[in-house]
DNA sequence: GTCTATAGCGCGATAGAC
DNA sequence: GTCTATCGCGCTATAGAC
């Protein structure tokens, strides 16, 4: 693996760490020694454990937030923005197997980024929702409450960084298909 | 709110903040300033901080492993058997919505007891595969990779506890209906 | 059963040499 | 850019008075 620089360096090995046991239960020696130098040199590249935190969940945030603008407004149907979202969220967890987890699980010990991070979420799950009132208007998805549906598709995708390392010789293309499958149709025959 | 016990309140109370900070956030004065005493009156009641997770987290995946042994021992046919696994986890989530989150987050931090909690945890699993296995056998489910669709149930299951708690007026009869319609027939019209 | 006091340790972070 | 040394603090847990 190659980084972009030492920072980046610092950041990827921290989130391997924050996966394992959680933020909060990660030392900065514990990084360090990961990295071969002592805490003290961590220092040099980065202000605070917090930042480390920061830089992994908010880039990720961000990454959802833009590609849900260009879901959103394109003009396809209901059903195959939902496709999208599903790959989607197959391809930043396939490429961000360790970040996901903090994203998904520390969250909470964000300081000065908590707002900002907050307000994304919530505006990434409203147009989640609204994609999904849409497809019940047009008469596309079954009349059902649309926070049911929202929760319970949200609630795998956020679980594929727990999922999707398990499974490493997994063909990606071929995955997002059955999932869309599954959560969209179902799985009784 | 009645407790048991004083070591009884002290599980129900940390089970509280781990939910809201993760267990290696907590601290034992957070724990003892929430109950109104002193951190060091803790000990009369508990051992160790430890032994306050492991009590929160085994005696939940107990509960799951006792009442999976029922259902799958059961004559139903296997769509049946799994309305009643979404039964089990909209009940048990209603009922210990912040143990649940330590469940979720907090089981690598267990020590003693984390090879026995693991073991539970697996077995859950295939005991869930095999019921899916058997309803593609026997021509209920579509015939697809029977570890997505697991995958994708038990991630919406787990994930309750982040979200039954948000709809606090909820019908749980009518709420259990809902979501295994939508987990088994999916969203589509 | 709760308290005060504290042991013993590890934490995040800084200073300053090289 | 990394090191050694260390500050100041908070942690889990224990001892012993009441």
């Amino acid at each position: 693996m190659k980084y972009d620089s030492r920072k980046d360096e610092i950041i990827q090995t921290s989130a391997i760490l924050f996966k394992k046991k959680g933020f909060s239960a990660v030392t900065m020696r514990d990084i360090a020694k990961e990295m071969g130098i002592k805490a003290a040199s961590l220092y040099n590249h980065i202000n605070s454990k917090q930042e480390i935190l920061s830089e992994i969940i908010i880039s990720l945030a961000e990454q959802f937030t833009e590609q849900m603008k260009s879901i959103k407004m394109s003009d396809e149907s209901s059903i195959d923005k939902l496709k999208q979202i599903v790959a989607l969220h197959v391809n930043i967890t396939s490429k961000n197997q360790f970040g996901m987890a903090s994203l998904n699980n520390d969250w909470m010990h964000l300081e000065a980024q908590l707002p900002y991070y907050l307000k994304l979420r919530k505006n990434y799950e409203n147009d989640f929702r609204n994609i999904i009132e849409k497809g019940i208007k047009d008469n596309e998805l079954i009349t059902q409450n649309p926070d049911v549906m929202v929760f319970s598709m949200l609630s795998t995708l956020r679980s594929l960084y727990i999922w999707l390392p398990k499974k490493e010789d997994l063909d990606i293309e071929k995955f997002t298909t059955e999932l869309s499958l599954v959560l969209i149709n179902g799985i009784n025959k």
